[in-house]
DNA sequence: GTGTTTGCAAAGTGTTTGCAATTTA
DNA sequence: TAAATTGCAAACACTTTGCAAACAC
């Protein structure tokens, strides 16, 4: 039988945030937040859900992905000029970027603190301290 | 009289860099770095050349950027997907950025480290260490 | 039933490309 | 005059939008 405990699990995050939970967003929430940390691009959710059968236009990938970065519960990462990646782990961090196949992912440890960072001009605050390492493969 | 030295430096510069010094190439030679550290998108030095009479394509602007960031003389800087900015600062920075007014600037002073940074991934070494600090524009 | 969400197709944005005409060396 | 460069217009990739039909409550 199915599990039942990703599907409750599910429903209570969209209920949480608000979003009435329909079968795309309860489709794309499990294949977003079921399995460990992610990073993933509008296509590639898009082509996962086609993959398991979910039936979900493309605007709605869209829609959800930026409804879903609204709430909190994920988070947009710019490594990229031309797409948009979306982050799982949404407490900070840092990432590495491959940038021939362009995957992203969490760079694992606490590599956080920036040193000496000043404080920011007057009239702003900081929204977010964005540390990519961009990693050529050189494959071996 | 006109200033002579920009213009020798702009053609010294282009022939540095092996491009042949067409009077498009030198005009946004002069527009990019006769005026300090610039962070420019191909729309806007596109403008600009515009602006002071010099009749460019947009094709050519964007061809140019790209060569000029092949040769050294600019850095590519993703802080917006779906926009390009370069800079005329090629050595290792970091960057605010205003994300009302999709202006970006150096961060002054030595605000460079970033610590505890793990080794690349096996196969990989690191392009570049990108840091991104994103403000939000109070106005106050 | 009422308001929300979806899917489609069209439009939008920034960027790249193919190729003939122009310019440089 | 041979090779490099330019400009145009078309093509491109990704994203957003408008609106009628479908769905959730």
């Amino acid at each position: 039988m199915e599990q039942q405990r990703p599907y409750f699990e599910a429903l209570t995050r969209l209920r949480a945030a608000n979003l009435r939970p329909t079968r795309q967003r309860l489709a794309l929430s499990r294949l977003l937040f079921d399995n460990g940390d992610r990073h993933i691009t509008a296509e590639v959710l898009h082509s996962e859900a086609l993959a398991s059968n979910v039936r979900v236009s493309l605007a709605t990938v869209y829609n959800t992905l930026h409804q879903f970065t609204k709430a909190g519960l994920l988070r947009e990462v710019v490594v990229d000029s031309g797409r948009s990646y979306f982050d799982t782990n949404t407490t900070p961090h840092h990432h590495f970027f491959f940038e021939k196949s362009g995957r992203l992912e969490d760079i694992p440890g606490l590599s956080y603190t920036v040193n000496d960072l000043p404080p920011p001009p007057p009239g702003t605050l900081i929204d977010s301290v964005d540390v990519v390492v961009r990693l050529r493969e050189t494959g071996n």
